[in-house]
DNA sequence: CGGCATATTAAACACATGGCCAATAAGTCA
DNA sequence: TGACTTATTGGCCATGTGTTTAATATGCCG
């Protein structure tokens, strides 16, 4: 076992914030927010549950914290904007799909998208934060009216997907190559944004 | 303040069962099953906690029976498979949101789909329940090859659809006629199925 | 009526949680 | 070196949780 040190400040310049931090993502991505506990974080990242709240406040912010920028939409979608408007919808499903593959950006992802269906607080962050951000880059290249509506019927197309890959993580489509995926959303985005 | 009788049998025959049932099911719709607490429910139904022990088992067992039987789905999908082919996603998406629009049906489906993020066990009726039975009567109809990929597809699209209008609340979407919501959904819904 | 099963309660139990505090060790800088 | 800041710990607290137990009141059936 561990040779369980005293109290005092460790020898060396260990990045434990940045462990912990890592291993909060990690527990809110898997376990979501209620069911990850200060206590378990700590032991995962190997120190006292009170460097938590020396570090980060509460539990909360801890959560806000393992959140903030798994990307900048603004930055992201800039590329898909600007293109061909018939091939938006490809443009938006490749983008969309390639960041849920990479898992860095997966798991902010999964936890807030996950988050945000048990907690009031994280829902806002994601109805009032996010999906308003995307909305104000993406709105413009969206054709008809209820531009807003298409766009969240896309969305909500999208992370359904995700959701039920990576989350209920249901079979076939949790095996399902990725390329394969993109191929099969493109026509779906595109007639919710100009169909 | 109510005269807080004493222990012992109530006078009358009061359905207190069904009560706490009732009130179970609204809160796990309402807050998921972590946040739901037992103490919460007994007092939404006017009895002491105990009774919910006396009545079911666990706080799982009641989630179980909360859950169970919301329609089933052999039934409610029966007409949808019998009917002309290029207007099977019209009738899946009319059936659909027509389901999510009856609030007694939709306070288990909520419950059901936000516990199924949280909970692996609840994922699992969802995965291996659920979507199973979905599948066995809704497959035949699908056109093409990987049908159970499609048929995926499909529902991710409902229940992304959903989440978002009653769990995110994200607006315009839960604004929304639910007429407009099926003719949105349809084609999309048609075109995942034999597209 | 008498006796048993059932409903119902208050109280308590064991435990986990988020948060906080005081003490201690290590680094930093004059 | 010495003063000060920062990291780190164990231990504590108040609270809330699911669950159990013992006691009590009511209904039901012979």
């Amino acid at each position: 076992m561990t040779p369980s040190r005293g109290p005092g400040r460790r020898p060396g310049t260990p990045d434990t914030r940045g462990e912990v931090l890592t291993a909060a993502r990690t527990s809110f991505a898997d376990k979501g927010f209620e069911r990850t506990t200060i206590r378990a974080v700590a032991a995962s990242a190997g120190v006292a549950p009170a460097m938590v709240h020396h570090f980060f406040g509460s539990k909360e912010d801890l959560f806000l914290e393992a959140l903030a920028a798994p990307f900048d939409p603004r930055v992201v979608l800039r590329p898909v904007v600007e293109g061909p408007p018939d091939e938006l919808g490809l443009r938006l499903a490749r983008t969309f799909v390639t960041i849920w593959e990479d898992e860095s950006r997966r798991e902010p992802l999964v936890a807030l998208v996950r988050g945000a269906m048990t907690s009031e607080p994280v829902a806002a962050m994601l109805r009032d934060g996010f999906l308003r951000i995307i909305a104000s880059v993406l709105g413009p290249a969206v054709a008809g009216p209820d531009p807003l509506l298409r766009l969240q019927l896309a969305i909500s197309q999208g992370l359904g997907m995700e959701l039920f890959r990576y989350v209920v993580k249901v079979e076939p489509l949790a095996s399902t190559p990725p390329e394969e995926l993109i191929q099969r959303l493109a026509p779906v985005l595109q007639h919710h944004l100009r169909g």
